[in-house]
DNA sequence: CCTGGCCTCCCGGCCAGCGGAAGGAGGCTG
DNA sequence: CAGCCTCCTTCCGCTGGCCGGGAGGCCAGG
């Protein structure tokens, strides 16, 4: 019997933890065998994990064999800061300005070299967009991307510019040119994009300034997303300043409270 | 030394599972003592399993040395299929209801024998609702618990029946009287409370039918939330219904693509 | 300076977890 | 309809990773 014998250090919590990263995006829905591949787990260890995991919750059991994420850590996922401070303060702003504007409107905060798009307001009318809650796009060709990647640490913007990647044919990815970009959306105070993420598509954003002890900081960039025959793009910057604003005033408030 | 000895056959998995489990709504930001005590786990056990997971992102460790959720349990979460089929389908329909009316609109599907929100739009002008995302609320007191419950099993209704609890002075809980609401809802297609969970609020609420290979079925129930002093509230039920069979609609395409 | 609360780290015994392998269920093919 | 294949479930004895008491560190308050 092999036993133990070649566990190679894995704990136990990581080979669950493993189970559960075996999930993302791309495979929300997986059968034991996928799992046990993904996780690098043996298949009979993967099964006995993934009954635990399943009796707790965590997962659940569809009927045709397969396993997804169970309402258990869903209801964990709500409690994470980002969900619990950010998107419950942002939500109604947002949905303000796509009241206003009938567009889509976004909320993204920087996690190192990536824009993580917190929450979105899309109607149906609205321009198709990749980015859905939970995303993570590049900083350097979408609007809340520039705005967070302004607001970036220098170590963060050098590290961008050394490798932009070319997502459509009209992406900046020319160092020196998105280092002038850089600057102007800091002299500016918002940020736009023409096409460079997606074809079709035009955005503005400006970032979210919140008072801290330590002095103002941006929390986060808001941005909005308009097909590209619209002229009036920056008749919206006033829009998205004023609900930024006003995100940053309650994120101020729910700080102090703690 | 006392060694595994006491460990009273929980497994290492149960025990990190209890260790997230530490953490609820009322408890999102926890030290190392507390969630020792509320997992019922050791410390020093508690101090190696929290390392584990704050290492794979499950938790986070915040600078004054709490503990609470990270962002890779949000990732996840999102994955729920909840979220993923529920959510995104039905997201834009609500924000049509709220664009048209302004008021605070609710989703929320059966779990066991509470109302699940599942989710919500609501602008800054809208009425203060108790009901948030992941909110578990009675089938008795509220717009779409009625609607749910009117679908569900004869012993869900039996069980509820037994024991409402009292939200208000205004809470229906005499048996017979929400037998026959029950019986309403169901001819009639729609439910409606007035300050049955919260004073000074009414709703409305409608099934959303779903047509499956078995037959048509109520996977959630869509609901509306308006002050009381309204009068016009029953001018909201074609609203609803027509954004009820728009999301059921997309959820059978969504079936049946998989 | 002491006290108390909270966190971090250490260590050796022991049992819980490990995973190969056999067997079952179901579906597809020739 | 037999044969084959894929995928899942269960079994079991060995062993190495987990356990948790306790020592010690850090910090704030008295």
């Amino acid at each position: 019997m092999a036993g133990g014998g070649t566990t190679a250090g894995r704990s136990v919590t990581a080979r669950a933890l493993a189970v559960l990263g075996a999930f993302d995006s791309t495979a929300p829905r997986l059968t034991l065998s996928e799992i046990a591949e993904r996780s690098g787990t043996p298949l009979s260890t993967a099964h006995r994990l993934l009954g635990e995991l399943t009796g707790w919750g965590a997962l659940h059991r569809r009927p045709d064999g397969r396993y997804e994420i169970g309402r258990r850590l869903w209801d964990l996922g709500l409690l994470a800061p980002v969900q619990l401070e950010l998107r419950q303060v942002a939500a109604p702003f947002l949905l303000d300005v796509h009241t206003a504007t009938r567009d889509t409107v976004h909320l993204a905060v920087r996690e190192g070299r990536s824009a993580l798009y917190v929450e979105r307001v899309s109607g149906r009318e609205s321009v198709p967009v990749v980015s859905q809650v939970g995303s993570r796009l590049p900083l350097h060709a979408t609007g809340v991307g520039k705005v967070l990647l302004a607001a970036a640490p220098d170590d963060v913007v050098e590290a961008v510019l050394r490798a932009p990647t070319r997502e459509t044919r009209h992406t900046v990815v020319e160092p020196a040119r998105l280092r002038r970009e850089v600057a102007e959306v800091r002299r500016r105070g918002y940020a736009r994009t023409a096409e460079e993420m997606s074809l079709g598509t035009l955005s503005v954003a400006v970032p979210v300034w919140v008072e801290r002890p330590a002095g103002p900081a941006v929390a986060a960039a808001l941005g909005i997303v308009v097909p590209s025959h619209r002229r009036d793009l920056l008749r919206l910057v006033p829009v998205l300043e004023v609900a930024a604003r006003g995100i940053g005033r309650e994120l101020a408030r729910a700080d102090a409270f703690r």
